[in-house]
DNA sequence: CTGTTAGCGCTTTCAT
DNA sequence: ATGAAAGCGCTAACAG
């Protein structure tokens, strides 16, 4: 069982050599290695044998470069590995383009700085930073980038050099880059009329503090500011902001009660924000839903642990994913090349489980 | 911007049909693709006019495969995306593992079917077949495995055909299989001793019935019968059993304070059960740490979430990474031969959070 | 059942 | 600054 030279550094096992010290020739080694059919099963257990006495490993790329198939590989940029929403994706998307036989490599534009920290969802610098980094990185690995990017169209078209991308949760223009979106302001008409329905007079909302416009300074998120068309004054409940995390929304939820008790329905921009402020409801004695309604974003699997079960307008990752994933089908029929941008929008659906 | 021939299906552009169609060698083309020296700047430019004109996009096998620098391909094989211990490591592992210069694949063993379930860590035989699977599928991509594997060794082994498999948190013995584990036993001392020093007496747990022989009947697990290894008659708290998840965890700890309220420490299996048994205690108007100590195993930044935060035996992922990654690099120096297993031991540390 | 021939698409020599 | 030749390591196709 001891190997050959274990810990010479010479030059790579090839296929020749083990034809050579088996005796036989090159097709006969791959036939033994790949399990193929014409090949006597002696032989077959001898070449085996050699190979592995001299540690013979089949190069995978002389592999795929002869191969009839093609092996499309899709790089998967995750924003964040602290966050279940991300998380959960990126899982969905190595299931389902493992299943269409795509391989999948990962990056991640988090910054290592922030890996003891509950800071998910951030869109800040250190982010397009990363994401510059991981197209330098992927950029000769993968066919296609499939990710949600913060950088600005132009930048990123620049930075992809010619590689198409898939932005998700998020509208493209530039050429090249092709987007699956959410409906979200579809999702919130339905979630809104929901809570009015079972009694909601004075909505309010807990939006992301992480929404900025690249001074540092808080801008209402486009879920706020849609949210905020759809309330007439005196049905306007508090707005109040905190960060994107189970304390930051316990912390939000906080300041929103004792400043507008008379709020009886909440919209948070997050689920894990919105874990949180059902988390605080605990503590301060409300009752939720009893004395008001909670509804997170996200629909991830999480907020069934809470107590009440979180209700959520659910952005249905399977179907994100699917839709990503027929983008990169159709880009791969066209060989990567340019295109003008394909757009995939998908529409979320409310989980009315127990909070709202 | 228009691509010529955008919607057809023919073969692949390749650097001789750039060639041609700029006019130049091969060689100029590549020197063009790749910001080369010794070229025309005018030339450079017509030759990446033209390329992009033909949507030419270079082949990653053919240049892996001829070129100098070796890129070697890792498998990740993620046990689920759901419990936030394994993508935590999972995002840990794709940035040490980029940082130094390893292409990262993904695979995930968990079944679909659990998709909306908060199942995680479940040893079940829907992982044994996932794994199969993932093992099947990256044998042909990458050159070295790593992850957390249920199978038995010589399945294992087998599956794995001749390549190296890095385990994570678990012993090997065959050979090819190397591992990288957690001394949670002195982590378990240490924990011990310093729930003694802060007073308590009654030492109970909260196991995972996820720990099976196979048979689907609940055996204790090594975390367990270690334990009571240290616990006297005298000092033995209740030891109750529950899910491996939030709800599990809240679950099992309100069975633990009916059948046994002098238990006034608790050392849970891992994290999200500990979390769940710490928000229980708020419902069951159980103070924590006042009445009862929970300790979590993990150290999941999630525990910094919950109030009171989540003492822990963390479990260090960046430890545990770049001691696979060590590994990694070693087998890696021997081309991926088969060498005598591997085995490096990391020492947990205790996070003295608020719970404990 | 086994061997021979012919590339896959690209980057390295090395000439020119 | 450019081109020609020579493979990288493997498998598909066709012989025998």
């Amino acid at each position: 069982m001891r190997p050959v030279n274990a810990s010479s550094h010479r030059k790579r096992v090839t296929i020749n050599d083990v034809a050579a010290a088996a005796g036989v020739s090159r097709q006969t080694v791959t036939r033994a290695m790949n399990d193929m059919d014409e090949i006597n099963e002696v032989t077959k257990q001898r070449v085996l044998e050699v190979s592995e006495q001299l540690g013979y490993r089949p190069s995978r790329q002389a592999r795929s470069l002869v191969e009839r198939r093609k092996t499309v590989a899709l790089g998967l940029v995750v924003a964040s590995f602290r966050n279940p929403y991300y998380t959960e994706i990126a899982g969905d998307f190595v299931h389902r383009a493992t299943a269409r036989g795509y391989q999948v490599l990962m990056a991640s534009t988090e910054a290592p700085e922030e890996a003891g920290s509950d800071l998910p969802r951030a869109a800040g610098r250190s982010h397009a930073a990363g994401e510059a980094a991981s197209l330098e990185l992927l950029r000769r690995q993968v066919d296609v980038l499939v990710g949600h990017f913060v950088m600005p169209d132009a930048e990123l078209a620049a930075a992809a050099r010619g590689m198409p991308l898939v932005l998700l949760e998020r509208d493209s223009s530039a050429p090249g880059l092709h987007s699956v979106e959410f409906d979200i302001e579809a999702g919130l008409v339905e979630a809104v009329a929901g809570l009015r329905r079972r009694g909601v007079t004075r909505l309010g909302m807990i939006d992301s503090s992480y929404s900025t416009r690249g001074d540092g300074r808080y801008v209402p998120t486009p879920r706020r500011a849609f949210l905020e068309t759809m309330v007439s004054d005196d049905e306007r409940g508090a707005f109040v902001v905190g960060e994107e995390s189970i304390a930051g929304g316990a912390q939000a939820f906080a300041e929103l009660v004792r400043t507008s008790p008379e709020t009886d329905g909440i919209v948070v921009f997050n689920d894990l924000m919105a874990i949180g402020a059902v988390q605080a409801s605990h503590a301060l004695g409300i009752r939720v839903p009893g004395d008001v309604r909670i509804m997170g974003i996200d629909g991830l699997t999480l907020g069934e642990g809470v107590s009440p079960k979180l209700s959520t307008l659910s952005l249905d990752r399977h179907a994100l994913v699917d839709a990503a994933l027929d983008v990169v089908q159709t880009l791969s029929e066209n060989d990567f090349r340019v295109i003008d941008p394909l757009r995939r929008i998908v529409r979320p659906r409310i989980l009315w489980r127990e909070s709202a």
